[in-house]
DNA sequence: ATCTGGCACTCCAAATCTCGGGGTGCCACA
DNA sequence: TGTGGCACCCCGAGATTTGGAGTGCCAGAT
């Protein structure tokens, strides 16, 4: 039974745990609590909490430590209501200056101004559009058995990928071929790429064949690679001292994908989700927390932008943030992908 | 006056000091001659290497610790003949494939390869040609008053950027827009865009001068980004217990461009390069070395590879390695880039 | 039926102390 | 010029101590 009296002890003690990193025991709660309740009675609090599970003692005679469970509960009341304040909201919007920028530029500067104002390591990914239309196909021969093949489409994105040639071709002729495919599939989607009964020559075969695979899988990832931003001051934090825990972290942010896989696993849908260490089946993670929210306009583009960090992170800041970047983020693509 | 048995003590010392971590006293140091020389006679050796500054001690009568000037001497060495048995070799060229990749798979899969094979930070620039010449310009409506430019170069570098617009266009007049610059400027160098006397609209001459501007910029810039790769072995380190030291590697590793001034600094022209601690004037690079090594093709394409890490690092393997990488990718180079 | 003050007890973390060993410097001698 | 010997230094790893923060529980107050 979790009594609202039992909850704002388990409340205090998070709150407690997360700005002085230690244990936080009886006393300290009584007395944030302006000593409404002795400590007596918030001990016996604590035995309840850690019978159901919300906390834990590092040893007998210690104070206590909220469990995964216990910051879950603790982070339920943000999730529930993530407004902030008018003057939390200035600021943040006056870092986020995306002005003539491309959709990489915007993901960035919206990393850059989440992980500014919250001191934690921002991670997002740039704004993907569901469909992919071709613009235009780019052959650009390297040597004479190489070729470059560059798919430029609508929303500026590049693909690009190398194509090798049984044989020497001389650049007039890829021009040609390039000419022809442009003139043939410009503005189609992946699906609509359809070589039968065009009387395509072999090469021209292949290049068609190959702009289609990767507009495909264009088309089937459903979020741009995340970057991160404020690396350095996720150093700070007292709990990368440890060693096995630092090993963790690099872990998951050496290599993109890793990341990429676990906020894929946790952002599902439009709101903003929280994962605390262990509810995400990644050994690694059992030390971190993840606030991610997915942004855009549903159906049309989309990205996701969040803060990754100690489960010992700042909640209560952090996830007004995310959410209401989110929602700036949100409107500024409305504006800039109409129709 | 350094006498040729000064030098085999110091030596003695940088290695002693690079797998041990410790100071090195001169019973280690002659021990591992095979005792053909007394700790006495070693301690006065060490007394006329401290007197020069080639060691320190952490305290009276504690072992030695190489200097800057030190490991220069100790480096010196291996710089004059970097070269590696062929079983080395061997293991370099198998983890080094690169077919059918662009360019900046090739810095990538070098940065593997080094990485992997030294166990240390890798790091590289993708190979940037000096010249540069434009393949065709790319007009992307991404919204009525934006419009994303992008320049393919010849060796399929693109470069992107938007453009704000006073009034809308319609996409098919951006379209004959950039068909006829493509027509105007295809194959040209920055240097011989000119738009005078050639009667442009004002729209198609905004577009000129920013295709010039980006050419200009991009033939102006003398090495790509750099990539890195085995961020976690470098965390392996002992030195990085330290919290300061940790602090100082994320300051230069955070940003790229940190990084780049750095390399920049320190390789000027072919050949191999060591920066060991305070001999770069950077001041977080106290602690750290940095081997780099241009490759490419002379006054044609060139990049750097290279290896970070703390100045405890296995020169001995490493400046070889590096520099053995650094031929077999000049060569590729070669191979691919002919004319 | 709850809450509280009091008390005995636990455990950690920091401070202090001890001590052995790896090191030096120097000197006298081959 | 190199070496053995010797006195001495000083760090670092344990061992020991100690103070404080904390608990659990009980008996009495509300």
């Amino acid at each position: 039974m979790l009594t609202a009296r039992r909850e704002s002890v388990l409340n205090a003690i998070v709150e407690g745990h997360i700005d002085t990193v230690t244990p936080v025991g009886s006393q300290h709660i009584a007395e944030k609590w302006g000593m409404t309740l002795s400590p007596a009675t918030v001990r016996s609090e604590m035995a309840a909490l850690e019978q159901d599970g919300y906390i834990t003692r590092p040893h007998t005679s210690a104070g206590g430590l909220p469990t995964d469970l216990g910051y879950r509960t603790y982070v339920r009341q943000f999730l529930a209501d993530p407004t902030l304040g008018p003057a939390e909201k200035g600021r943040i919007r006056q870092r986020l200056v995306h002005l003539a920028m491309d959709q990489e530029g915007w993901a960035r500067s919206a990393a850059e101004a989440l992980s500014g104002l919250t001191g934690s390591l921002a991670v997002t990914t740039a704004p993907k559009p569901a469909r992919v239309q071709l613009k235009r196909i780019e052959l650009v021969p390297v040597h004479d058995l190489m070729v470059m093949t560059l798919v430029v489409l609508w929303g500026a994105k590049v693909l690009r990928q190398m194509i090798s040639l049984k044989k020497s071709v001389p650049p007039n002729e890829l021009t040609r071929v390039s000419n022809k495919l442009n003139h043939l599939f410009e503005g189609v989607a992946p699906s609509d790429i359809d070589d039968a009964g065009l009387d395509l020559s072999p090469l021209e075969e292949d290049v068609a064949r190959l702009v289609k695979e990767l507009m495909k899988e264009e088309e089937q990832r459903d979020l741009e690679d995340p970057l991160f931003e404020g690396l350095r001051q996720v150093f700070e934090q007292p709990e990368l001292a440890e060693a096995e825990i630092l090993r963790d972290m690099m872990d998951i942010l050496e290599e993109k994908g890793r990341l990429k896989n676990i906020m894929e696993q946790v952002y599902s849908g439009p709101g903003i989700r929280v994962a605390i260490g262990g509810e995400v089946r990644v050994s690694t993670m059992r030390h971190f927390s993840l606030i991610v929210s997915e942004y855009g306009v549903s159906d049309r583009v989309k990205g996701v932008i969040g803060i990754f960090g100690p489960k010992r992170m700042a909640y209560r800041r952090n996830i007004p943030a995310v959410s209401y970047l989110a929602h700036l983020m949100s409107d500024a693509i409305q504006e800039s992908f109409p129709r």
